[in-house]
DNA sequence: AGCACGCCGACT
DNA sequence: GTCGGCGTGCTC
């Protein structure tokens, strides 16, 4: 049998497997799945074995064996193996990549390479080293190393700085020996365990047997008896003030038993949650729910899109759809998008399935992700809660996977591997037979377009796993016909807020017209009195500025000369809190200055409201106004954000400012108002995604209001008031938003109805590029006309210079490609791109290629 | 990605 | 004449 390895090497060229022979000790255990160290070249490296062949592809002279198999268990399923290779394809990624991302940070390969001195070899070097009284260093290089027993390569290279070469050639030689080994970043965590002997009353002849002075050991053996179930031993020394060293003797006379015992981290340790039971479901819910425990019931692979106004009680139709999955021996993955992973909502799963649930999110330590990652692998645990990266859990026997929020664009991983976590989501339900809930009160375009697709198509039923057998068999299998005519999503629907609650009335402010009036502050004359108002009658204000109002620009107001990078052209974003302007894109900053660099006037400004400004504003306007301010400055350490939440939630503020994490989920019953101080940033963004960002923001802020006894009442402040995406949030009218943007979007040729290919060429000198530019769209567009016999299926757009056309020195330019029907695009473009391989090797010129990957149908 | 092999300029 | 620059090519 043949390893046939993915070996973590993320380049072109070794993007393939590699072939290793399997040494008879580890048949038994190695499986598709396993982390391996492979001899590579001259070192080794971490790779994946990812099938098993009979025959190698290679001269068996050529095979060299696996060196080692990193886990007793390999963290890696069949399933996710096959998917890493969907992934590969789909995103444009090498595989290695794929496969890192399905594991935690914990398990990624720390290489370390060290020197020891080599044998016999050293005497005779040294001997030869006093013979010729040479001038190196070669007797001190030695000696550093037999003083420490192994040295760090790379700290012997800093000590001798330039000796590079001789300690090159002293390992060449034997004199020193160099060794390589993969370290995992971090191991299970292990702590000392006291085992009594099984039998408790052993220990009473111990007792008579301590010598009389040993009274603290006398105390431990008596408690023992008393409590004879194995205990941590720094729990038990806390317990009886004892030292530790007081129970080490007594595991050393062999009496008791002191082992290191692997032990999870748990980040919710001694916190109790509430054990709930399942609600009564109102005519909406029971709905919906029918559906989804149908094809749970009838282990049938089905999407439904579970379209339902903010607060009209999603979550409960969760639990009980995971439930039913539980009961009938299957695992459950709710993906939640990471702002919206608070506390709370952790609770309601864990109050429902207790300590059958793990939690995966960024705020973990990497030994607390890597131990509720390990739970899952373990089997210990059956539903994950999650942010994106979750859906990679290594369940092996899926049966629901729930998306909530599902139009959050944190669901789509901004670096490589660029994948969409509801397509992932998809491609491993088929796999699994298992249903898939989006859940929103906003659904993105592509998800509804996709769900109303369905009535036009004679209500075809759910997508069935691959042809027959296991639904893993062949990874190719009927994949591609699945993918280029996908089936629709099933659409469920809940119109009414749960105890009839009726949505906020949501009042637009033409802040134009307040210009007019001479009102120049940043708050309009209605929104200004709805505060004061709350503030008479004691309730509380959510305030919503987007986080993208918080860049400000620095311009001087005397000749309009603005910061720019030097080495990007894009504006520099002014830091208070370093009293520094920066580059968002390149990192670089400069002091503040005090005068304009240009014109040296001292009217030099910063442009642009941030949530800092809004509370000074807020400040002067009302004293003594009690203002929270959530955004990424307050809320970076760990448990503010909560904090923050919880100070709010006790009343002890009467304003929640923030970005668009008071956008998400929150609920608190005093609330009556919600302001958007400027609901257009997003809107004037070059992205044809900013309409629809615009209305679900508005949508998702509006939601926040009069959720209790108490009516709400929400203010948006706007300079284009007629703009369908806000009259639309205004109505609460999703269908007519859809309706005008998918006309929007079918003009422009934009997704749903077409995907998207952005590629971006770079260069440092303006000539070059372009000519690299032109080339090689023309090639893509000859290759299209061939592929697609001239119809409108695919267009090429460009090149031309990219919206930042400077990123770090380097000049950009872009090319469009939007296409439809044919899934298989991606891979032909990157392989036209392949031909400019060496064009680009000699001349310095960078080709990246993006899959949109929201786009995938 | 590393790392070695290999072919042309500035030094002992 | 050699040391060393980094271009090219390979890793089972």
């Amino acid at each position: 049998m043949i390893a046939n390895v993915i070996v973590d090497v993320p380049a072109k060229q070794t993007n393939r497997t590699f072939d290793y022979i399997i040494p008879d000790a580890m048949r038994g255990w190695l499986a598709i799945g396993s982390r391996v160290g492979v001899p590579f070249g001259p070192r080794v490296v971490q790779g994946f074995v990812v099938s098993m062949s009979e025959r190698a592809d290679v001269a068996a002279s050529k095979l060299k064996p696996i060196a080692q198999v990193m886990d007793l268990v390999p963290p890696l399923t069949p399933e996710l193996v096959e998917l890493a290779r969907w992934m590969s394809r789909t995103y444009l990624c090498h595989e290695i990549t794929a496969l890192q991302a399905m594991i935690p940070g914990a398990l990624k390969a720390k290489y370390e390479r060290y020197v020891t001195l080599g044998g016999a070899a050293d005497e005779e070097a040294a001997a030869q080293g006093f013979g010729q009284l040479s001038f190196d260093n070669r007797a001190d290089i030695a000696a550093f190393v037999r003083s420490k027993e192994h040295v760090p390569l790379e700290q012997l290279l800093e000590r001798f700085a330039g000796d590079g070469a001789l300690i090159q050639s002293m390992i060449k030689s034997g004199e020193l020996l160099e060794v390589q080994t993969i370290k995992n970043r971090l191991s299970a965590k292990k702590v000392l365990v006291v085992y009594p002997p099984e039998d408790p009353s052993v220990l009473e002849a111990c007792v008579s047997k301590l010598p009389a002075g040993a009274k603290r050991q006398k105390e431990v053996l008596e408690h023992l008896i008393r409590n004879p179930a194995p205990v941590r031993l720094t729990e038990l020394a806390l317990e009886l003030n004892v030292g530790a060293g007081t129970v080490k003797g007594l595991a050393d006379k062999g009496w008791i038993g002191l082992r290191e015992t692997e032990v999870f981290r748990d980040p919710y340790a001694g916190r109790e949650f509430k054990r709930t039971q399942p609600l009564p479901f109102t005519e909406e819910q029971a709905a919906v729910f029918e559906p989804i425990q149908a094809a749970l019931t009838a282990v049938r692979h089905e999407v439904f899109l579970l379209h339902g106004v903010t607060g009209s009680g999603k979550t409960e139709v969760y639990l009980q759809a995971i439930r039913q999955c539980l009961d009938q021996g299957r695992e459950a993955i709710v993906l939640v998008p990471e702002i919206s992973l608070t506390p709370q909502m952790v609770e309601r799963f864990k109050g429902r399935f207790g300590s059958e649930v793990a939690v995966l999110h960024s705020r973990l330590s990497n030994g607390e992700r890597y131990d509720e990652w390990r739970k899952i692998a373990l089997k210990q645990v059956r539903v994950v809660i999650g942010a994106r990266s979750a859906i990679f859990a290594p369940f092996t026997s899926l049966g629901l996977i729930i998306i909530d929020e599902e139009h959050e664009t944190s669901y789509k991983q901004e670096d490589s591997p660029k994948y969409h976590a509801r397509e992932v989501a998809i491609e491993r339900a088929i796999r699994h037979r298992a249903a898939v809930v989006l859940g929103s009160a906003t659904p993105s375009l592509e998800s509804y377009y996709r769900a109303s697709e369905r009535d036009d198509r004679s209500g075809a039923a759910g997508r069935q796993a691959g042809p027959g057998g296991s639904p893993f068999a062949g990874v190719n299998a009927g994949r591609a016909a699945a993918v280029a005519h996908p089936s629709a999503y099933r659409l469920l629907t809940m119109k009414e807020r749960v105890q009839g609650r009726p949505l906020p009335p949501v009042h637009l402010v033409d802040m134009r017209e307040e210009l007019k009036q001479g009102n120049r502050s940043m708050f309009s004359r209605p929104l200004y009195k709805a505060i004061e108002e709350r503030l008479e009658k004691k309730q509380q204000v959510v305030l919503f500025l987007n986080r993208r109002g918080y860049s400000t620009f620095v311009m001087c107001r005397e000749c309009g000369h603005t910061l720019g990078c030097p080495h990007c052209d894009i504006s520099l974003t002014y830091h208070q809190s370093s009293q520094t302007v920066r580059c968002h894109y390149c990192g670089y900053a400069e002091p503040q200055a005090r005068t304009c660099p240009s014109c040296s006037s001292e009217h030099i400004r910063f442009f642009g409201t941030g949530t800092q400004k809004v509370e000074e504003e807020l400040g002067k306007l009302f004293p003594g106004i009690r203002v929270i301010r959530m955004d990424v400055d307050t809320t970076t350490e760990k448990g503010s954000h909560e904090k923050l939440l919880t100070m709010f939630r006790n009343r002890e503020a009467d304003v929640l400012l923030g970005t668009q994490m008071v956008a998400k989920g929150l609920d608190f019953p005093d609330v009556t108002l919600v302001g958007v101080i400027a609901a257009d940033t997003v809107l004037n963004l070059p992205d044809f995604r900013a309409g629809e960002r615009t209305f679900q923001l508005l949508t998702q802020v509006a939601g926040r209001a009069g959720r209790h006894e108490l009516p709400g009442e929400v203010f948006v402040q706007t300079y284009t008031p007629e703009h369908y995406s806000i009259v639309t949030a205004s109505g609460h009218d999703y269908e007519a938003f859809l309706e005008e943007e998918l006309r929007m979007r079918e003009a422009g040729g934009y997704p749903p109805y077409y995907r998207l290919i952005l590629i971006t060429i770079s260069h440092e000198q303006i000539p070059m590029l372009v000519r690299t530019a032109e080339s090689l769209v023309g090639h893509i567009k000859e290759l299209l006309l061939r592929e697609t016999d001239g119809s409108d299926d695919a267009m090429v757009l460009g090149p031309v210079a990219s919206p930042i056309p400077r990123i770090k020195d380097r000049y950009r330019f872009q090319c469009m490609i939007k296409y439809r029907g044919d899934s298989q695009l991606p891979s032909l473009i990157a392989k036209a791109a392949e031909a400019f391989d060496d064009v680009c090797r000699q001349h310095n010129v960078q080709i990246g290629i993006d899959v949109d990957p929201q786009l995938l149908m």
